[in-house]
DNA sequence: GTTCTACTAGAACGGTCGTTATACTACGGA
DNA sequence: TCCGTAGTATAACGACCGTTCTAGTAGAAC
């Protein structure tokens, strides 16, 4: 058997976990590039010559935040055959994040959205990515589900995930996720196979 | 009749409309205290004197919004005495603001809550207030609709109410408000009178 | 006329921001 | 051995942050 020898992970690595964690429970104009490298360990220098400046780690921290949910959604969907059922999956996705992080703030984008004003920012195309992704994979998950306007019906689900989200963010409901999962489920049609 | 002599609004209150416009659009942490008192034209002295610092005017300009909104729901609300109509009628006053607003950004109660990390700041109660409003005005007029569950269908609709302002802050969906208005219909009891 | 209040203009405080520059170290490959 | 790469530590830059302070002005109340 091979060594598991950690490989100890490179700066830039290092700098996007920073990142990622400090962004995230704090918010990205409240922190510092100081508080990022001095959390992940590095120079300064090297934050430059990695990402060459703020808004492009920032961009990168989205990137990054978006590879991992598409992997969550995915790994929540394949744990059923069930075309209903994988639909819904997004929820459960949703419902392990919300208790497996320390500190829940929402969705990642869309707190980034609501503090980058600037257009021209690198993070707008990393949001925006992200969240077209979702969509498109429920368009495909919903077809499955043998919903008859599978564009409308994934459209409907994608608001009641963002609301969820922000439902979640300011305890604005009680078992919001279980919500969800029925409002969800009331959008697609029965299973009438039997 | 009276000669219409505008009473020129007090430092107060131009205070806090410069502070709503630049709160609103530019973000709350990148809006220094110089802009603000900037565009109210009043000394900066006047804002310390009347709100005491930047959170507590914050916590005003919120205020202020809150009442605004509350206002406007109910104006949405008393246009029609169809029992469902005036449940929908939450999304009419989105609609006005979104299409009204020069610049769209999403519920300022929600942005703030994004951007306030600090559970003490006394933005937060604020937004609880706002919020929780919503949620109890939205179940006297559900259970006037003739809902089952008041409580149960007027948090369905805070979630999707939440998820619409998120879809039309990112344009997550086409015409999320007619969509808005269509599920939020689906979950009232049919008009039986007939 | 004096006093009180609300307001104005402007400077200064210490602190933090994102960014750039300087100088040094460790190491792998040619 | 030399060179390029990737990293380190530290200092400095100009700009802006929220806040406090000083000093002066206009008007109403008494």
């Amino acid at each position: 058997m091979t060594l598991d020898q950690q490989p100890l992970p490179s700066a830039r690595d290092r700098l996007l976990t920073a990142a990622g964690e400090l962004f995230y429970v704090r918010g990205i104009n409240a922190t510092g590039i100081d508080a990022v490298v001095e959390r992940a360990g590095v120079a300064l220098a090297t934050l430059y010559k990695q990402f060459g400046g703020k808004d492009r780690l920032v961009a990168a921290y989205l990137e990054e935040r978006d590879h991992r949910w598409r992997a969550d959604w995915e790994a929540a969907i394949a744990t059923t055959t069930d075309p209903r059922q994988r639909v819904v999956a997004i929820f459960d996705a949703l419902e392990r994040w919300w208790g497996t992080e320390g500190c829940y703030r929402g969705c990642a984008q869309v707190d980034a959205a609501v503090e980058i004003t600037d257009a021209e920012h690198p993070a707008i195309a990393a949001i925006t990515r992200h969240k077209t992704h979702l969509r498109q994979r429920l368009t495909e998950l919903t077809r499955e589900a043998g919903a008859a306007e599978p564009e409308q019906t994934a459209a409907d689900i994608v608001v009641i995930y963002e609301g969820t989200i922000t439902a979640l963010l300011l305890q604005l409901v009680p078992e919001p996720l279980q919500r969800a999962r029925r409002l969800t489920t009331e959008l697609l049609p029965t299973d009438n196979r039997r």
